[in-house]
RNA sequence: GCGCCCGUGGUGGAACUGGCAGACACGCCAGCCUUAGGAGCUGGUGCCGCGAGGUAUGGAGGUUCAAAUCCUCCCGGGCGCACCA
């Protein structure tokens, strides 16, 4: 990394070599290379600290260095980015664009198993090829800022993090159940387990009860909620966000235990149907199934307890919803009506879950309702829905959950179920029966991970097992390098000397390091402030930094990460403000997600199916200017779109038009009033495009404009100055070569040889449309009758309703519609429309 | 099962806030140029019809002067969650 030329200062270099050979057919080997290496020469795209300029932070995910390389999903987003910053450069802001490493994680450890290979060695060569593949893009990163979380300089930060969060009790050592993946051989986060399947491997999770560490994530649940309502995020992500954090409101009912000194507690959102309760449900981890089970069932409560909390993840899926359960002997009483409810064990009660106890109502919910049948507990009617159906609940049709009227259940009766949930639990608090609680699905963090490739967990133990943070100055708490590669299913870092040596040097005898790793997503929780002062060495980022450059403006990658990254970086930044170190609540203000591009045959590309396309191919055929603008132009960004190697012709093709065209720019040339219209015209429609992301349109906005100016003998210098500068985010290798000749060939440049920084087309300022000049085109009014075009008339912009009217009851087509019928209404769209109906 | 999103030519997709459906491109057809073409140029290309014209945005209704766009139901596809009490 050159480090030599300061941030923000553009070094002047005089370019003496361009031109010249071949320059009658466009060949972007030619040009690519050559402007990429100026590019970075002179420094062209550093983000300038302490610039008085607007700013404009625009991000990529920052990719995983995997071996097999960049892919072109990668490209997509990134070329997205590229252009929205090389935009709002030109626009006159100050644009922090980094790129870095999210460089630990299991693919490069699991390949050490495999070959030997240290991970550290595969990640740098695999940074390598990233590095050169998106280089060869020209992509306009500030490369200065390059940061790999693998490095002890970066992870240093993240465990200064860890213990941020341990101080402020937000970190925390606790034994749980927790997912297991046996072929990874490490525990996972419950978003990491989605469907009870291993992230990564996609191998089914054990739950296994172990000691890890959490991080207190579930402590801003009603922020992570009520923020979302503030940034632009796709809907879908703010909704999957809202779902997996999973508010819910309802009340925790305490039913006194007959016979015990005990009470049970159940969470349940429908206390209106509390009439209707027949039977009591405890899940197989709950405490008091060991406390009340009466003798005679004990050894049947115990073994169903014991299969249970065997069961794996996927072992539930397979039993489907078939209901299993024992009855443990005792009953509860329901205070509202006396009632015994039976109390049962069963496994569709899960532990985590509310109270890990569940009050069954068997006529107003489907699994109660399974379960009472099955095992013979009575059924009561306490709704009646819009069918009026007031008969005995004996089928599943008739279970009924979402609405209606109140029955049988005394001071509820006759009210709707909405009405009736507020007035029981109204009731139940007044009576000290129960009390309203908030639930949330979200659940602490675990971050844990027993691999080496990760940050060590700032952690040691003292001889009696305590756990004490490392203090402060021993940080970068570093990765030890002696370790081996096997699979064992317990940490690599217990094996390493080195660790437990230096552990003891300087805490004492006796005292061990924690050999956990963090999980990879504690790196990534928060690089985004890192990339604002990557080379600090006091602070993970200055105050002064992280007021200049965040949040960040625009954040581009993919939607998988919608409960994961997205998630545990809004809590790093809310801990963060709490905290003092940040002035704002979302890291993410906007934010967009590429969707996949699938192989030629519409599936998934995958090495295993052989249809992979890989992008330095492509350039190597048609030219990085011809890739960017062909995933651009396929379509929306945020849609799933094939890979159709056919129609990058289409680009490649309006590429070497441009390239053409460079023959009709002329000095002093008066363009036509059509053409002076299709410049203006594009200058704004290309520019709304641009802001809103929509780059297809925009490419086909200048595909309209270069189709104009092809058309004409010849074209105004300006009008092709336009035309370049719009192209120059989109396709900025051709678009700089084009500026270029155009500065040094045009006999009025003719004088100016020199090509400084100064002239690139990429520091030049957006192109401005005069309004006028686009009110000058007459419009095209369409004339309806009766809603159906009948034709067409063109008219001075602006014109009144009276002449459009009376220009087009006298055309001739219309009248032939008219045909005598008077007119009884007339609609007029300015400048649009006009529809006339008899 | 629940929630959300989406259905437009042979293909990818345009169509701003309800106002000419099919921009732009691929492909295809015809012609020109060429020793040759994965090159270039010109014209054509939703469907029916010689034509005037009619008809068309998954299907059926509805609202409106006007619907791809708004509403209801149905069909099809995608995504997320899933025994969440």
């Amino acid at each position: 990394m050159d480090r030599s030329v300061k941030r923000g200062y553009h070094k002047p270099l005089i370019i003496e070599d361009i031109g010249g050979k071949n320059m009658d057919n466009y060949a972007p080997k030619d040009i690519e290379k050559k402007w990429q290496e100026k590019w970075e020469e002179q420094g062209l795209y550093k983000a300038e600290d302490g610039s008085k300029k607007p700013k404009c932070y625009v991000l990529d995910m920052f990719p995983y260095p995997s071996g097999s390389g960049l892919h072109v999903g990668h490209v997509e987003g990134y070329t997205a980015t590229d252009i929205y910053s090389r935009f709002k450069r030109m626009q006159g802001y100050n644009v922090l664009h980094p790129m870095g490493w999210d460089a630990f994680g299991l693919p490069a450890e699991n390949y050490a198993i495999k070959s030997g290979v240290h991970p550290k060695e595969t990640t740098e060569s695999a940074i390598k090829t990233f590095t050169r593949q998106i280089k060869s893009l020209g992509l306009s990163y500030d490369w200065s800022r390059e940061i790999g979380t693998h490095t002890p300089e970066y992870y240093k930060w993240t465990q200064w993090f860890f213990l941020l969060l341990h101080k402020n009790g937000l970190a925390y050592k606790a034994k749980a159940n927790v997912n297991w993946c046996d072929s990874c051989k490490t525990v996972l986060a419950n978003e990491q387990a989605e469907g009870g399947v291993c992230e990564r491997c996609k191998n089914p999770v054990a739950q296994k009860e172990m000691e890890q560490w959490f991080f207190k994530i579930t402590d801003f649940a009603e922020d992570l909620i009520k923020d979302l309502d503030g940034v632009d995020w796709p809907v879908s992500t703010k909704l999957n966000q809202r779902n997996w954090i999973g508010k819910k409101e309802g009340i925790s009912i305490v039913y006194e235990i007959e016979g015990v000194d005990e009470k049970v507690v159940c969470f349940t959102t429908r206390p209106d149907t509390n009439f209707g309760a027949t039977f009591i449900v405890l899940g197989a981890e709950h405490p008091l199934v060991e406390k009340i089970t009466i003798p005679k069932y004990q050894n049947e409560v115990q073994s169903y307890v014991e299969k249970t909390l065997g069961q794996t993840e996927e072992d539930r899926i397979i039993q489907g919803r078939v209901k299993t359960g024992v009855f443990t002997g005792r009953y509860a009483i329901n205070n509202l009506n006396g009632k015994k409810l039976p109390i049962w064990v069963s496994d569709f009660v899960l532990g985590y879950i509310g109270t890990g106890a569940v009050v069954g109502v068997p006529g107003h919910d489907m699994r109660d309702f399974e379960f009472a049948t099955a095992f013979g507990i009575p059924v009561e009617r306490v709704v009646i829905a819009s069918d009026g159906d007031a008969s005995l609940i004996t089928r599943a049709e008739q279970v009924q959950e979402a609405e209606g009227e109140m029955v049988n259940s005394e001071f509820l009766d006759g009210m709707d179920i909405h009405e009736a949930k507020e007035k029981m639990m109204d009731y139940l608090e007044e009576k000290r029966w129960g009390k309203r609680v908030t639930t949330y699905h979200l659940r602490d963090w675990l971050v844990s991970r027993q691999r080496y490739w990760g940050a060590p967990i700032p952690i040691v133990y003292d001889p009696e097992g305590k756990a004490h943070p490392v203090p402060e100055e021993h940080l970068p708490w570093v990765l030890p390098a002696d370790v081996e590669f096997k699979p064992t299913g317990y940490s690599p870092l217990a094996d390493s000397k080195e660790f437990a040596q230096r552990t003891e040097k300087i805490f004492g005898k006796g005292w061990k390091p924690e050999v956990d790793t963090m999980d990879t997503f504690v790196c990534s929780s928060w690089y985004y402030f890192r990339f604002a002062d990557p080379e600090n060495k006091e602070e993970f980022a200055g105050k002064k930094a992280i007021e200049q450059w965040l949040p960040v403006d625009m954040y581009v990658g993919g939607a998988e990460h919608t409960v994961l990254h997205l998630m545990y970086a809004r809590f790093f930044t809310k801990a963060l403000k709490k905290f003092g170190y940040a002035k704002f609540d979302e890291p993410f203000l906007k934010l967009r997600h590429p969707g996949t591009i699938l192989a030629q045959d519409g599936r998934k590309m995958s090495k295993s199916l052989g249809n992979v396309i890989n992008p330095d191919e492509v350039i190597e055929q048609y030219g990085a200017d011809a890739l960017r603008l062909y995933e651009m132009f396929v379509g929306p960004l945020s849609d799933a779109k094939p890979w159709n190697t056919k129609n990058i012709v289409g680009v490649k093709r309006f590429l070497e038009k441009v390239w053409r065209l460079r023959e009709k720019a002329r000095a002093g040339h008066k363009d036509s009033a059509e053409l002076e219209y299709a410049v203006h015209f594009a200058v704004k429609k290309v520019g709304e495009d641009m802001e809103a992301f929509g780059c297809n349109t925009a490419i086909s906005q200048l595909m309209i404009l270069a189709n104009a100016m092809e058309k004409e003998e010849a074209i105004s210098e300006s009008a092709w100055e336009s035309f370049l500068l719009l192209l120059a985010p989109l396709a900025p290798h051709i678009a700089e070569e084009l500026w270029f000749l155009l500065k040094t060939i045009l006999p009025r440049w003719s004088g100016q040889v020199n090509y400084k920084l100064e002239t690139s087309i990429h520091v030049q300022s957006w192109p401005q449309y005069d309004p006028a000049a686009l009110m000058k085109k007459k419009a095209r009014i369409v004339v309806q009758v009766n809603g159906k075009v009948r034709d067409a008339i063109d008219v001075a912009r602006g014109a009144d309703e009276e002449q459009v009217k009376n220009l087009a009851l006298s055309s001739e087509k219309a009248q032939k519609w008219l045909a005598g019928k008077i007119p009884v209404k007339f609609i007029y769209v300015q400048d649009k429309l006009l529809n006339i109906v008899v």
